[in-house]
RNA sequence: UGGGGCGUGGCCAAGUUGGCUAAGGCACGGGAUUUUGAUUCCCGGAUUCCCAGGUUCGAGUCCUGGCGCCCCAGCCA
């Protein structure tokens, strides 16, 4: 734990725990992370899991792990399993606390029960059409259904000839009764048990109606004794309803909601509609695409859940709507990845040298460290020979001012190597393509500095001509082109970034790069920071995804030097 | 002229009984170090806290009135 994480002020949430524990109202912490099965966790979740993790953990509590499973047609155990995983991974253990809503079933059946013999709750026997049409607008009250005062008795036996199948999808509803003039219209009677005979994920066709999430939470909540049911903003209005339900009924325990802003990531889509899209008509390669904003992407890509996690903390919780620069998390990426990740040399696009004065039948091993200021993690070999391969944007043959890499006659150092100076420009005739570099070095320089003093102004990285790997690189940027593509009504498929993914098969790696693992993580000097996929990496064809480039200080001399031509 | 929220530099965000020069991070600009144009390291910036009035010796913090943005009319969560 870093200085700067102890000394991060406290969030909202965290006060009122804080200000509970000390006015006696509790003695112990307990939280929950309540996804929906229906899809993949998202760079949002993660928000989410960290601060109901987080607090378990700041706390000495516990956080449970609950599957918020009421809707049949849209749930299943992929799902379930992958938000494991997911959440496994991103670091948090939620213990033997996994629960399902849908465990509840029989005691929220019970409650509603109870809740029909208080006689504030009755079956409804109108359409859906026909309740959204009485549910008046959002400022006119609405209307009373003519089944609203219909007695207990018949309450009890519709409700639970509802429940043994009787009645088709959509027949009847239980709806509380509280109070159709509200001008909050998620209290005007809201329907809390609807009819379903579809089949659940888990309890399979056991049951043919299926509680609503207002109803199910606040319960599920109390049944688990959570003291702090943490929700996003949408559902602030939904309060009223979660202290209602608990209000009304005799539950175990009595939690009490708070609301904080939901995460919002520059140009990144966050909506579970729009993701599956993405995923079901192929604008990916599916969820764990290392392009989504899933955690499962962004694990493939190579982010560290630790960065995720740091990236949590450092966006605050508070109730503004706000939208996150992913700069940020980039920065959180980096600042991880440059302190864990051991260095080595790709060639991304080669261009071949030939070193005139290196004697054609010698090659040696030359020692590199594996990182620069950690001699910790050791160092490995790099063979060296008269061929080599450097990366075609360190040559230009006529360079602009401030260029400190390759040109005709200019020295510079091959990074652990020797100094090279450039002799001629071979040239395909027909193309006047630059296909090889002829040069000479100065054996005095090996490992790069020079005896006598003198400087270069450029160090460039290279791999060697025979012993190199070739190997598959993914090379990742944003998905969309707009800052805000969840916000864009229309069209927003069209705001895919269309070179959001570019493969490049004919890079070179350096032979100590055999031994990668899938999932280990290495920064290309001067490239950026890549990892072994975790699926298709293999000894015989080494497959690397680009997690995040360097920071790129000359990119921007060169691109303002463009822009004053 | 329905209800519920939110407004502090380009992006986040501290600021909790009104009181020292409005924290910190990211981004940005400048400089130093550097065998990654990386890292690291300095330095820079809000006369001002959505706006306008008011209370006060003193207001981002209190009062009044505006303005702007977000959410809600699923038998989704």
């Amino acid at each position: 734990m870093s200085e700067s994480e102890t000394k991060r002020p406290v969030d909202f949430i965290r006060r009122i725990i804080d200000e509970d524990l000390r006015e006696g109202r509790h003695d112990h912490v307990h939280t929950r992370f309540p996804p929906e099965p229906n899809g993949y966790l998202h760079i949002g979740h993660a928000k989410s899991i960290c601060l109901n993790f987080g607090i378990a953990r700041d706390y000495g509590g516990k956080c449970n792990l609950r599957f918020d499973d009421t809707n049949p047609e849209k749930e299943n155990t992929e799902y379930v399993e992958a938000i494991k995983r997911d959440v496994r991974w991103l670091g948090f253990d939620w213990e033997d606390r996994e629960y399902y809503a849908s465990d509840y079933f029989p005691q929220l059946y019970e409650y509603a029960l109870d809740l029909i013999r208080q006689g504030k709750a009755y079956v409804d026997s109108l359409s859906a059409d026909e309740i959204r049409e009485r549910r008046g607008t959002l400022t006119e009250p609405g209307l009373p259904s003519p089944y609203r005062d219909r007695p207990v008795e018949e309450n009890l036996d519709l409700f639970q000839r509802m429940k043994a199948g009787e009645f088709a999808d959509g027949e009847h509803v239980l709806r509380a009764k509280i109070d159709m003039a509200s001008p909050n219209v998620n209290l005007r009677d809201p329907a809390i048990y609807r009819i379903r005979k579809a089949s659940h994920h888990r309890t399979g066709d056991a049951w043919k109606i299926y509680p609503l999430y207002d109803y199910t939470h606040c319960l599920s909540d109390a049944i688990e004794h959570i003291t702090h049911s943490i929700c996003t903003l949408e559902f602030e209005d939904h309060r009223p309803l979660y202290d209602w339900v608990l209000d009304n009924l005799a539950t175990p325990s009595r939690p009490h909601q708070y609301e904080f802003a939901r995460l919002v990531v520059d140009y990144a889509i966050l909506s579970k509609r729009r993701l599956i899209l993405l995923v079901s008509q192929g604008h990916v390669r599916g969820w764990d695409d290392p392009r989504m904003p899933t955690l499962a992407g962004i694990r493939r890509r190579g982010y560290t859940p630790e960065s995720i996690r740091d990236f949590c903390e450092r966006i605050g919780v508070t109730k503004n709507d706000t939208r996150i620069d992913m700069a940020l998390l980039d920065n959180c990426l980096r600042e991880d990845l440059d302190r864990r990740a051991p260095r080595a040399m790709m060639v991304l696009d080669p261009l071949k040298v030939v070193i005139e004065n290196y004697p054609e039948d010698r090659d040696e091993d030359l020692p590199a460290p594996n990182h620069p200021t950690d001699p910790a993690m050791s160092s490995r070999v790099i063979p060296f020979g008269r061929v080599i391969y450097i990366e075609r944007d360190d040559f230009m043959e006529d360079p602009p001012a401030k260029f400190h890499r390759l040109a005709p006659g200019r020295e510079v150092r091959l990074r652990y190597a020797y100094f090279i100076t450039c002799r001629e420009v071979v040239k395909d005739p027909s193309t006047g393509a630059v296909v090889e570099l002829r040069c000479t070095y100065d054996p005095a320089t090996k490992g790069g500095n020079a005896p006598d003093g003198r400087k270069v102004k450029g160090t460039i990285h290279w791999v060697p001509g025979g012993q190199a790997i070739a190997a598959e690189i993914r090379l990742y940027d944003r998905l969309f082109t707009a800052p805000n593509p969840d916000g864009v009504e229309g069209d927003w498929l069209t705001l895919l970034n269309p070179d959001s993914e570019r493969i490049v098969k004919t890079a070179f790696i350096e032979p100590s790069l055999k031994q990668a693992e899938p999932e280990a993580r290495y920064q290309f000097e001067r490239l950026g920071y890549f990892v072994a996929d975790r699926h298709d990496w293999d000894p015989t064809r080494p497959v690397f995804n680009r997690i995040v480039t360097l920071r790129d200080s000359w990119a921007k001399v060169k691109n303002t030097q463009t822009e004053n031509q």
